[in-house]
DNA sequence: GTCTATAGAAAGATAGAC
DNA sequence: GTCTATCTTTCTATAGAC
């Protein structure tokens, strides 16, 4: 994962992953049929650690409350596996279709779990959102950025930066009566 | 660029770019040195391309104006450029040091650009912004997202797309007593 | 389950004829 | 400026000993 996140699939080779795991080349093939396998298991795993550790933040509250758990925990789980989310977003292209279509099917269901809050928000007329799909995505694009340029030992400590995108996120789907307040 | 953003800087050969334009390899090394002088061009261009495109749209007005621009401006630029701009953010590690540092000189230009009518902004009392610096790549990613869904004959037209993001845009800086109104 | 050895294919880059 | 031919390296994957 490590490597695939650094230099790309195509880049790194097979002796590369031996060496750096400490085995022989030969000894790979125990463990996975070939590379394009290896790369759909750590994709895979990723996407399915993603929607169950979302599945066990607490679900309830108001959408307000449901959006700020998600914001905050969106950020909080892609920084901790940012080799991860880097490797499952650029990589998407060397899956063949049917690994790549469980790829998207994953993504497609944790992106619903955002619209759904949102959707909620502006029946229950705490939120103004214009399309729901499209800020879903949006948001989630907003919120996975920090991964390209949070550094453990920067400026901000990581409950900083969730607290600025949790006010920007907020500020961004907020019902036009609701005037946002500081802080 | 075509090649590159499909499968990848490491997964294109120089035979199937050649063959791509219609010689035999050999014939390439009349044209560049080696590949990753060829990626390095490529990616060159197009940042030149888009600061220069950046200068010459209107830069005139308050910052709310300036920010709608910026953000149309950001969304359609990048829309028909899409393989480049794929490239230039996803082959950033196929670059060596100098040539990644001069990639990343322009990006960071073009952030700063936004940053500073985010800065205007806020000095003028019509943007709310708890971390401008922030705020700029944030919104940055945002709009680049677009480029990850977008398809010409989906079930929006640029201009539809354009006008949702400014919403959320616009909603995400909004100063705390400029209430958005609809629309 | 790991090793060495290697098959077979393909890569980047170069040489030299035309 | 393009071609063919090739050098040299490296790749994925497999075979078979231990």
């Amino acid at each position: 994962m490590r490597q695939f996140a650094r230099d790309g699939y195509a880049a790194v080779s097979m002796r590369r992953i031996a060496a750096e795991v400490g085995v022989q080349v030969g000894a790979l093939y125990n463990y996975t049929p070939d590379k394009q396998s290896l790369l759909f298991t750590l994709m895979d795993d990723h996407m399915q650690a993603l929607l169950a550790a979302w599945e066990a933040e607490p679900q309830g509250g108001d959408p307000l409350t449901r959006l700020e758990t998600f914001t905050r925990f969106h950020i909080r789980f892609n920084l901790e596996r940012s080799d991860a989310v880097f490797i499952s977003y650029m990589e998407l292209r060397n899956l063949d279709t049917d690994n790549f279509a469980r790829i998207e099917a994953r993504r497609r269901r944790y992106e619903t779990a955002l619209e759904t809050i949102l959707s909620d928000g502006v029946t229950a007329g705490v939120f103004t959102v214009a399309d729901t799909k499209i800020a879903a995505v949006a948001i989630i694009a907003m919120l996975t950025g920090v991964n390209t340029w949070y550094r453990a030992d920067g400026r901000l400590s990581l409950a900083e930066v969730q607290e600025i995108y949790w006010d920007m996120t907020r500020r961004m789907v907020a019902a036009d009566e609701t005037l946002p307040t500081g802080k």
